[in-house]
DNA sequence: CGCCGGGATGTTAGCGCTAACAGGGGCAGG
DNA sequence: CCTGCCCCTGTTAGCGCTAACATCCCGGCG
């Protein structure tokens, strides 16, 4: 047994020398080619393990061409659904055998997009996973001409590149569905930022239930995701209510926004369910934790890592996949409830 | 201008054939060294433009034994912190021209962690980073020999490794010093888990203070660091007080137990800063729009980034260096307030 | 008995880059 | 005008690995 403790990086041939075989043995049994006769295999495996050796990704990677690292891209991590994005894909990555290298742009412009990609190619990755739920990003994408695989996640299939994503559109309908189904006459809005194309999914998919309800569409409010935007949603969808409009229900396009709005009705003396009920979406820990526990759409984002991961190492095998996205799921809480009309909730 | 959809990989030479001098030079002009003229570095750069040449990282870290990489190891990045310093983290090796190559641990056992830095030596990362805030991952640390080096983020300096982090203790003395302050008798406390460093710290942070103050130290309630545990720690503080115990402010270890302890209180008809003032740790984006708004303690992650990475270079460049903790700042809203008795809230 | 085929192993040639040394031309000083 | 030095540039030799080819040995068959 060698000490553990290397002056000098043990390289291939020092196996080799050990085992008594040429260091080409030793790659072939690394590599699990056949034609090694077993107890020579089992010699060179002694050999690699009480030296301890480890083979040198550098080199391995210079004459193969493949890093067996993935590079990740996304904006905002410090949103709930980035952050998880990144541990799915982390893990399914792992999974695979692969390294996740990680960017987090400061800012979803199309220069830095590109530039990332740029670093990544240097890096040389296997391929490129981008969250692009941007414009911007997705026209970066867009633009830059790279020879590698490239898969977007939750772009909502905004690209031409292979993507995954969960049904921003089906979780939307979901929410207003499930508002509909406890008697509101209509469901309002907050939507997301205009240039993500998860908020305009998650906007379309209220609208296309509202239509197909043949409810009365209301004119939506606009939110950038963050509380303070919903809190701002709140305070005037707070005032047209006492300025005598209808509304008893909003579904909110994330719980961050959701968040802000309860607090903001709350000041204005609005309580939810009662006066008005709140859908969110994205299911933050902390939301059934809020007052009231909140009503809101789920997406599973250790499944999308670990298609994503799939699609991209189809593309690197050469095979075509085409995934459906990943289906959302409603958690009806107390945030949400049937009309206020003095009556004590029944339906559902 | 030659086309950049490349059929065949760019090398040096074609930089070099297209310059008109040797790959080497090429080689000197894209490392910056001195010795190469003015007119001819100015040949070389234009050459590296219009191809759009890149060089191959896997064959530079094979020759010089740099892949530009770093690991960076941590568990649960669904929180809040861990999340936040991946970002800081990212920014900052970036910055220094350095990827960063990312593990999300499932669990936060000795073998996990091993494991992990044994890929990123078999990746050959140029160190790794470490936040390792549970004993678990810490005793790991101390196992794993490597000849990597290693900073650990957060771990309050339990291992004799290069450490960065935020003075918890610090922090949880600020929001203790803040409730007696405010003329709380004392100050309870719901602490994070028994194994994180972090929580100890700042439970460790509370009792100071408060015995500084020669305030009782009363019995703490344990949590996880989860809304839920925040929930329960809540029924059980109401139910206390109920009782008869006097109980006016709970510092809580972090904002997501909180959350859901004010929800507790909520739900048992006390409300902050009312009947109890509470304080949280780490300002979540959320924070500001509770009802009511969250006094806590702020950490600053980016710059825990970037200190973590200078202190990381510097031991590449094998200068020893030591850093002070960061100093955590106290926010104080509306869910801390003076003690209740029937008086509005006047100080501050 | 010699030849052939195929499995096991060794040898050689790069992958694309940087480091170390070699050369060559200009300028100052003798 | 030559020497010597320095600045610039080119040439050569690997980094540690895998792929391709060469070699060897063995058994089977004509």
């Amino acid at each position: 047994m060698e000490p553990e403790g290397a002056t000098r990086a043990l390289v291939m041939s020092d196996v080799a020398a050990r085992a008594g075989v040429s260091h080409q043995t030793v790659s072939r049994v690394i590599n699990g080619h056949r034609n090694v006769a077993p107890h020579t295999r089992e010699r060179v495996e002694r050999a690699i393990r009480e030296l301890g050796y480890r083979p040198n990704s550098a080199a391995r990677a210079l004459v193969t061409g493949s890093t067996r690292t993935l590079g990740f891209v996304t904006v905002n991590i410090n949103q709930y659904g980035p952050g998880q994005t990144l541990v799915g894909l982390e893990r399914a990555a792992r999974a695979a055998g692969y390294s996740l290298s990680v960017t987090v742009l400061d800012e979803a412009t199309a220069e830095a997009m590109r530039d990332a990609v740029d670093r990544f190619m240097a890096q040389s990755v296997d391929a490129v996973l981008a969250l692009a739920t941007y414009d911007d990003a997705v026209e970066a994408l867009h633009q830059v001409h790279t020879p590698l695989p490239l898969v977007t996640v939750q772009s909502g299939g905004a690209l031409e590149a292979p993507a995954v994503g969960v049904d921003q559109v089906a979780g939307a309908r979901l929410a207003t569905r499930h508002l509909l189904d406890l008697g509101h006459r209509t469901v309002h809005h907050v939507t997301g930022p205009a240039d993500s194309k998860e908020a305009r999914d998650r906007d379309e998919g209220w609208r296309a239930e509202l239509t197909a309800a043949g409810a009365p569409v209301p004119v939506c409010l606009h939110g950038d995701w963050t509380p303070p935007s919903g809190y701002e949603a709140g305070r005037r969808l707070a005032a047209r209510k006492r300025a005598g409009e209808d509304i008893t229900a909003v579904f909110v396009a994330n719980d961050q926004m959701a968040l802000g709005l309860l607090a903001a009705l709350h000041e204005e003396g609005l309580e939810a369910p009662w006066d008005v009920s709140v859908v969110g979406f994205d299911d933050l820990p902390e939301a059934p934790y809020l007052t009231p526990p909140l009503t809101t759409v789920r997406q599973d984002f250790a499944e999308l890592g670990r298609r994503a991961v799939e699609l991209v190492l189809a593309r690197l095998a050469g095979r075509e996949l085409h995934l459906q996205p990943v289906p959302p799921v409603l958690l009806a809480r107390a945030s949400s409830g049937p009309v206020p009309v003095g009556r004590t909730p029944a339906g559902l």
